[in-house]
DNA sequence: GATCTAAGTGCATTATACTGCTCTATTTTT
DNA sequence: AAAAATAGAGCAGTATAATGCACTTAGATC
């Protein structure tokens, strides 16, 4: 999974819930500024902010390994 | 899956390859000082960091809805 | 037990993620 | 098309991630 789409991921599903970004932002607790700037800029957020928005959207940030064969 | 477990995912992948830290940090472009302070002190690596690592480790960063049912 | 290798720590610097405030642009609703 | 809601951007300050260097610690090898 690209970062990029990593991003985009996050975006999508938040539409997907019908919640705004400030509404998500105060669940979460990452501030406005910090998630209008990762939807629209493609950001470099920490793994703890990444986790916060992931959390609310009930996801959650995994490390796997590669599988070669899909 | 949650972060220090993350964390520490990647730290026995590391090992399993039989890689160092120093081969992880050179691998991958990622400060020898920052590697090291990732595994011990538990840190709050960017997503662009730990991804170069995973990338060197055959692994990925995902982000996926949290499945209910197990 | 000395030597070598890998891992962890303290300190200082630099880069940048995070944040609020304000304003603009875009989209949606009436 | 005017109004309201939502999203994006500029500016500036604070917090902290990233980094190198030097030193210490822990384990393995000789």
């Amino acid at each position: 999974m690209h970062l990029d789409q990593l991003i985009i991921t996050l975006k999508h599903r938040r539409e997907e819930l019908g919640v705004t970004q400030e509404q998500l932002a105060d669940l979460s607790g990452v501030g406005l500024r910090t998630l209008k700037a990762l939807e629209s800029k493609k950001g470099n957020p920490t793994l703890v902010t990444l986790n916060k928005l992931a959390d609310v959207l009930g996801m959650e940030v995994k490390l796997v390994v590669k599988n070669i064969e899909l």
